[in-house]
Parts: C-alpha cells; structure tokens; sequence
RNA sequence: GACCCUGUCGUCUAGCCUGGUCUAGGACAAGAGCUUUUCAAGCUCUCGACACGGGUUCAAAUCCCGUCAGGGUCACCA
C-alpha cells in the first residue's frame, strides 16, 4: 500500500511551493490507490502558530487536497527521545555538554558513499565524510527537523517520499539515520523548485507567495491545480486543460520533470480565464457573495439571485479573475454609479438631449422589452438621426454604466431595465 | 568556497530513455489582422529555442566528455 505525506511547518501560510508539493503527493496517492498524510512538523515551538496550522488545513482543504490521517508533531515528542536513548545505547550516537550544562544528543557520522535512487532525478550519489555529525535532539530537548521526520515517515509507514528540491542535500543524512535505527528505507523523488520571474526561489518579492493571496485575488482552486500541475509536468499530447480527476488518471511521477520553473502570473490568468468561462454561473456567485455583500451590491432580503445569476452570465468570458466582476459590474447593483471622468470628457460633453430623447421615447412603446426589440428600436433611432451606430452607442454606454467597456450595450439596457435606463439617460438631458 | 541538481522559443513545455519521420510541435506573453458596439472572448497569421565546445556515428536536441550558466544545500530552522 502506497502512503505519502504532506509535511508543513506551521510557521506562515502555506505557499506555492508548498502547495505544489502537496499536489503531487496527494496525486500520486490517489493514482496509486494509497493514502495521503498530512503531517504538522512543529517542534519549533518558537515559531510554529495554530493560526498557521488552521490556514494550512483551509488552504489544502480549499485546493481540494484532502488527507486521509493527521499528526502533529509536538505530540511525538517521547518517540524521539526514546530513539535517541536508543542510539545513544547502541553507541552511534553520543552526548555534547554545552558550556551552560545543557546536553545534546548528537549522532557521529562514518565516512562512506551514500547512494539515492530519486524516482525523478535517477541516481545521486553522496559522500558522507562531507557531512558533519548531526544534532538528534537539541539542548533545549526538542529533535532536529532530519531526525523528527526520518521517524515519522518511518513509524508512519511512509513508502514514498515526494518533496521540494532543497531536501535533496537532507537526503543522505536521513538514509543515515534509517539505517542506524534499522528502518526500511522509503523512495525518493524530489521535484523542482518554483522560481519567481526574476530568477531566485518564488519569495514575497517576487509576487504574491501564499495560496490565500491567490484565493483572494479572484482565482479558482481548480485553475491554480491545474497550473501549478502544469509547472513540472505535462502529459504530452498538446493537452493543457486537465481537471483534477483526468490528472489522476494520467499522472506518472515518472514523467515529472527535473528543471526548476518560473511562476508565470500571466498564463496563470488565462488559465483561470479559462476556468471561469466554463464554470457554472450559480457556483461562481456563491463564491462572490461575500464580496458582493460586503461592497453592499446586495441587500438582505431585496437579493434576487437569479438576476445576480443573469448578470455573472453576462461578465464571465470576460473575467480574468473573479474579483474583477466587481469592479466591473458595480452599475446593475448600485444606483448611485460613478462615471469615469475621462469617458465623461470623450463622450457626454456635447448635448444629447434630442438622441436620448427619441431613444427613450421608443423603448417605452415597446411592447417587449427583449434584447432584440431594443436593438430593432435602437437601430430605427440611428437610422432617423442618421447617424452612425457608434456615435450614439458609445454616449449611452457611459451615460448607463459609466464605463467605456463592458457587455453588450442592448444586453445592459435589458438587464438594467427601461424604468432604470430612464432615470440615467435623463440625467443627460437638458 | 565545497557538495548536489539542472540547462529546448521571454515563460511553461513536447521531443531525449529506444539517434534519422525535427527545415524542432503546442500553450502563455508579444505583434498584426478578421469580427465588431467598447472591453473581452473567438478565429487567422507573425516573431521566437536545442547554452557553448569537443567527440562517437553515414546521421545528434537525442549518446559521451569538458566548459559555461542558473539553482539548491552546507543551523542545536524546517
């Protein structure tokens, strides 16, 4: 039976490394039928906050990763200790006095060749007389991160160890301590580090860095899976597009690639794009309706979800992030709409009266007010003013949502209503 | 500095294992156009890469060596 683990420290959100690596662990356990483990690492108890722990769980939870057994480390404390009595008994480990008294178990390394057969990478072969004794448990009586981990995966049963890049040189001095402690020892396979756009490791200088931020810049988990997927693996075929599901299916570590990626924001955008295009309108607005209730767009009880529905519809091919619906659609929610000055400027600084006079004048003897009829009614007005299309669509454009861009103008004049489209034309008209 | 990892368009990648079908394919970005009612979307086209140098071979992006470049690690952090 496969079983993988997921093993952050609780001490910051969980980032985009962090939640690659969790991707692919939790995508080899599914594409081998095993179990997923998430395992807390905090015995840096200086450091590590519940906060954190509570965001990682959201995190993972929300990018749809779940686990299938928990652990915390600062409950292990005991099994640690006993280990290191036991190497210290053995005689593979030893005893470091600090000058204030305190003691250290430190573990004496011999000097030999190490070899890792990385289930990506091929083999590495390592020296140990490179590495220095290692601390097992440190004065202040918590174990060391190499130590910790090297028994947990152990006495988890962990078959298969899938990490970031940076525990490679971790590596040997963990295949040491497996082998004093007699343990077998599981696979490795360590994927590439995430770069940020200006060479480097991803960091908060370089963008955004914690999958909350991406959460609450508008983008869809499944679109964020799918990218970050797309950052050290690829199925071949052209494919691009591939849900969580289809993933599991094609998913061989095998294939998984050994370069290092940049986070590219942009493709991260389409991507999302793509998302949000396809995906049911109803869902995309629960997930707003916090936004749009706090932005005020909706009223407790004057909410009429499926004009809301109607409205997303209307925007989602346009969206790049979800978010980006507020800022744009604010005018069918609010009454008091702000016009943008320099649209002001462009396109409303001339008299307009007599067009939106006559506009107004045939919406109201339309006996139905559909998309088409207005249309048909705007058409006639052009026509009669002879004018062209645009020297009138544009004014009414802004005079309506205060924008240049946006929907459809004969889509936002139904949605908006003719009582609505009235009162802000006649605003214009002198 | 030492050790380890990695090098295909600006970016993500296919191809590499099992040399020839590669005058290197796709996607994002960029540029141009079509459509048009603005912005998007969509469609079409353009630009653009095998890090370099040696081998091996009839033939190398693909195999070997070296160089260079980028990254990672060298904690009583994880």
């Amino acid at each position: 039976m496969v079983r993988v683990r997921f093993a952050p420290s609780p001490t910051g959100n969980l980032h985009i490394g962090g939640g690659r690596t969790a991707l692919f662990n939790w995508l080899f356990s599914q594409s081998q039928k095993g179990k997923f483990v998430l395992r807390i690492e905090d015995t840096d108890k200086e450091r590590s906050r519940k906060e954190y722990v509570d965001e990682i769980l959201y995190s993972l939870k929300w990018l749809g990763f779940d686990w299938d057994e928990l652990y915390y480390q600062s409950a292990r404390f005991d099994r640690y200790r006993e280990h290191a009595d036991k190497l210290l008994k053995s005689g593979l480990a030893y005893i470091e006095k600090s000058p204030e008294g305190k003691e250290a178990v430190i573990f004496k390394v011999a000097p030999r060749k190490i070899k890792v057969n990385d289930l990506i990478r091929g083999e590495i072969e390592f020296d140990s007389s490179l590495i220095k004794d290692q601390v097992l448990i440190k004065s202040d009586g918590t174990p060391t991160y190499n130590f910790a981990c090297v028994i947990d995966d152990a006495e988890m049963n962990i078959t298969h160890i899938i990490r970031g890049d940076d525990h490679i040189s971790n590596t040997p001095k963990q295949i040491l301590f497996y082998e004093a402690m007699g343990f077998p020892i599981p696979d490795f396979a360590h994927l590439p580090l995430i770069m940020g756009m200006s060479g480097g490791r991803l960091s908060k200088r370089t963008g955004a860095t914690a999958i909350s931020d991406y959460r609450k810049m508008g983008y869809l988990p499944d679109a964020l899976v799918n990218y970050l997927l797309l950052l050290s693996w690829a199925p071949g075929g052209d494919r691009e597009i591939i849900g969580k599901e289809e993933a599991v299916e094609l998913f061989d570590i095998k294939n998984v690639n050994k370069t290092a990626a940049t986070f590219d924001l942009k493709k991260l955008d389409w991507m999302n794009s793509q998302y949000l295009k396809n995906a049911p309108s109803s869902e995309l607005l629960e997930e707003l309706m916090p936004l749009l209730t706090e932005k005020k767009y909706i009223r407790e009880g004057g909410f009429d979800r499926d004009y809301a529905v109607q409205i997303l519809k209307l925007f989602q091919a346009r969206l790049a992030r979800l978010n980006d619906f507020v800022d744009w659609a604010d005018f069918f929610f609010l009454d008091d709409i702000k016009i943008d000055p320099a649209a002001q400027a462009k396109f409303l600084s001339r008299d307009l009266s007599g067009e939106f006079k006559l506009f107004i004048s045939g919406l109201e003897k339309l006996d139905n007010f559909s998309v088409e009829n207005i249309e048909k009614c705007f058409r006639q007005v052009v026509a009669e003013l002879n004018i062209e299309a645009k020297a009138l669509i544009h004014p009414l454009r802004v005079a309506l949502t205060g924008k240049t861009i946006g929907p459809g103008l004969f889509e936002v004049i139904y949605y908006l209503g003719l009582e609505r489209s009235r009162e802000r034309l006649a605003k214009w008209i002198k």
